[in-house]
DNA sequence: GCGACAG
DNA sequence: ATCTTGTCGC
């Protein structure tokens, strides 16, 4: 599908930190997502072999999860993990990725941060800007916050604060089991995020679209 | 200076 | 994330 780049991604840590400052301005992560209009949800996923990476995005009906469209592509690994610019490392892959599809999800779920992030831009937001479509981030461990306790139940959910500001939510999407750190990516809000990854969460404890990209990407874990 | 730190 | 077997718990 069509991509709108903002910038090269062949940068310094240093460049990738002022392009974020840059770009965070850009990011709407106040806008909810209406869930009755939605009929298609992609779930994102890299894995890194070696030096490869491999990029996964797999697009199923929602809400009964039928796989209508699965692509892939495969590069070096451009980048070193650095914590607060994940975007710069699997940006690349995603982007060749991200271009192959044919069919229109309606929103993506990434497997990382949206706005849960210290600068405010974590991945989800950032292929929310090339994408120019709603985007969700779904953490599996937390990169900033804090939170309060938060109940066992299923479906139970408190927000995630960061210098006084609520950035997402912390969500128990399976009785009994870690949390996963929700937040908006682009075009999307804290409520309506919660609500979509919740409903995409029918039995285990990750969004079913983003096992399937993990399954896609060749992972194991 | 010390601790924290998505994938 | 990845390297890796068996094992504890719902």
């Amino acid at each position: 599908m069509k991509l709108h780049p903002r910038h090269a991604w062949d940068v310094s840590p240093a460049e990738a930190v002022a392009l974020q400052k840059r770009l965070a301005g850009e990011v709407v992560a106040d806008r909810p997502i209406d869930l009755r209009t939605v009929r298609l949800v992609a779930g994102v996923d890299v894995s890194v072999k070696q030096n490869r990476s491999h990029a996964a995005i797999v697009v199923s009906t929602y809400p009964d999860f039928r796989v209508v469209e699965t692509v892939t592509a495969e590069r070096p690994t451009p980048f070193p993990y650095i914590p607060g610019l994940l975007s710069f490392r699997e940006g690349p892959v995603l982007e060749e990725a991200l271009e192959q599809l044919r069919s229109g999800p309606d929103v993506f779920l990434f497997d990382g941060m949206g706005t849960a992030h210290p600068r405010r831009i974590g991945i989800a937001c950032h292929m929310g800007l090339w994408l120019e479509r709603p985007t969700i981030g779904c953490g599996k461990t937390r990169l900033v916050g804090r939170n309060d306790p938060l109940p066992e139940e299923k479906g139970a959910h408190v927000p995630l604060v960061d210098r006084g500001e609520t950035i997402g939510a912390v969500v128990r999407t399976r009785t009994g089991t870690h949390p996963l750190f929700v937040s908006p990516g682009h075009l999307a809000d804290i409520p309506s995020a919660v609500a979509l990854v919740l409903a995409c969460t029918p039995k285990f404890r990750l969004p079913e679209p983003i096992r399937q990209a993990h399954k896609a990407a060749g992972a194991f874990g």
